[in-house]
DNA sequence: TTGTACGCGTTATCAT
DNA sequence: ATGATAACGCGTACAA
């Protein structure tokens, strides 16, 4: 490993004069300064991050908490990792993968504890999740991808979930829909405050009723038999609905089976919309359905932005000011599970 | 922050010997080993591990070379990362995300030369990689998940493709199959060294003919698309086909819906397999797709386990033997795409 | 403009 | 068994 010292011994300057010809921290005569970067590329000096850290205070590490894959948990998801792992890295930083364990709290505790890293990004925030409390009171820079039921000056980047309803009851609307159904995505039991479940749920329904659709919801189908069985059930009900939104993959699946067993057909007698889920995710579906897919990987990238932000702006006094907040609606991606309703057609 | 030395002062000793009594890295007295624990305790105190790994020349810190997802990167790949994440957890190891630019040996280069990790996991391994090269060269301890063409003395795990072709092709001749097709992973014009479709490839072949099943290969669509072309095709030189694995999760999409618009069922007329995908990403699939799932978790883990077997192995005299190697099969999950040939039936 | 000296928090070495 | 002290590699006052 060669460090500072080997540069400074080679370029013939002292090592506090080799460290501020490369970072530039003091003036350095300009020869000198090409002595000591040529020196240093000659070595291929790498500054030890460790010993640049003890001194500073600054590792310029991220954590990122990554919650323990529980069902439901798709490529989306992990997408906010590979996104914010580039954004830490255009930055000169790097981002530690925190897995979380049973406690999440002591977890925080102990990866905070460490002094390894400069803040941590949260993602699966819940409605009332301690974890933004926990970070505060430590007086560890944190941001979240996601948001608590109220954000208030917290640093949050999340899905619009309104643009992102209304892009939806739009598209629904201009193909000439009237009813609009919604299934949401099962809430697990410890997780009754997941944030997207509720809020898209709240969003669909204001959209469609401020886009004077006629709104079916409150169905959570968690499998592909549910979905089914949903699909079902509702027909019963409401057999006027020419077009559903589904929020759960699998649920998805079963009302595309459920469909066929009719006898009926996607688009013509159903329009599908598979509703946080990618793209990719959705062209394995036949038809391939339309989709609202998530900007995963820039909420992943934002949200590291924006921690940095908060980390640099405690010394470097940018981005003092206010907390930054972001919302991305999701992409509509037109698919074959798209089409105006059948004239008259009722179930 | 709380350091060493606050904890030796409040328990009135040396600062050695309070490094000494949480380490037990030389004898103390019982009564002194209480008392700093105690203070620890006392003062919520937490080792600095830059600090630590300044003098120690270990940040008990793994990097994991995370590639940029392409197209065909799933679920699958990403858990890699959260397996390796979760054992490198349980050992008091941490995970690095260190995603891979343009140039991936310079990353290389500049990720091991900061000092920051002990050593590097590798992933998405080429046949012809250079990276572990590179590392062996740096003196960087490192491990492969996948590996190279020749991987001779370097740890690794990857997937036991012979096994897995044998219980694919024992599962489709247990049913009265007698001829089975297979598509495999379109390879990138840069990977063309993709050692999964190659050595996928070849395994299928071999466990065919050993099971004396007639076989069909060569195919490689990348889509829904080409996958119902390719489908079609063989149906035109192979009309006695029965049974078809693909290993590319829209090509299976696309077979299905050439299935259904020939007029035909799965699995009453065909026998589809999905190779290489998750279970979860099966159950989408109408019918529910019988799977090869790759135990991705279980590889990134193992990664994981040997890589820090190997860095301590340096030092602990540990592991400092032979190379590690582990191959481990896919788990066949059958779904409702299996069932026995139709009697004399061709398309 | 440059060099000297100290400290960051820890572990390791050497006395005691 | 314990304490003082020297590193580890770097940044940064302060002195020159």
């Amino acid at each position: 490993m060669t460090s500072l010292r080997d540069v400074a011994e080679r370029a013939r300057v002292a090592v506090s004069t080799a460290s501020a010809a490369l970072n530039g921290t003091r003036p350095v005569a300009a020869a000198t300064r090409r002595r000591v970067e040529r020196a240093a590329a000659e070595l291929g000096y790498r500054p030890n991050l460790l010993a640049r850290g003890l001194q500073s205070k600054r590792t310029r590490i991220l954590a990122l908490l990554f919650p323990a894959p529980r069902s439901g948990f798709g490529l989306t998801e992990m997408q906010f990792a590979t996104g914010a792992a580039e954004a830490a890295r255009e930055r000169g930083y790097h981002l530690l993968l925190s897995p979380e364990s049973a406690d999440p709290l002591e977890e925080l505790r102990h990866i905070t504890g460490l002094g390894l890293v400069d803040g941590v990004l949260l993602m699966e925030v819940g409605l009332d999740d301690e974890r933004p409390a926990v970070l505060a009171a430590a007086g560890v820079p944190f941001a979240m991808i996601g948001r608590t039921r109220e954000p208030g000056g917290i640093d949050h980047v999340d899905i619009d979930f309104a643009a992102t309803a209304e892009e939806a009851v739009a598209h629904v609307a201009g193909l000439g829909h009237r009813k609009l159904a919604f299934f949401n995505r099962a809430v697990d039991a410890h997780a009754a405050g997941y944030g997207p479940a509720v809020r898209a749920g709240r969003e669909f329904e204001r959209a469609a009723r401020e886009a004077g659709l006629a709104y079916v919801g409150g169905y959570r189908p968690r499998s592909a038999e549910a979905g089914g069985k949903a699909f079902e059930e509702l027909l019963g009900t409401h057999p006027d609905v020419t077009a559903l939104a589904v929020m759960d993959d699998h649920a998805a699946a079963g009302v595309i089976a459920a469909v066929a067993r009719l006898g009926r057909r996607i688009p013509e007698d159903l329009t599908l919309l598979l509703v946080l889920s990618s793209a990719r995710v959705a062209g394995m579906f036949h038809p391939r359905l339309t989709t609202l897919e998530p900007p995963s990987a820039e909420l992943g990238r934002i949200g590291a932005r924006m921690l940095i932000n908060r980390v640099q702006g405690g010394t470097k006094g940018e981005t003092q000011g206010g907390p930054q907040r972001r919302l991305l609606p999701c992409r509509l991606v037109v698919g074959d599970s798209s089409a105006p309703p059948r004239e008259g057609g009722r179930w």
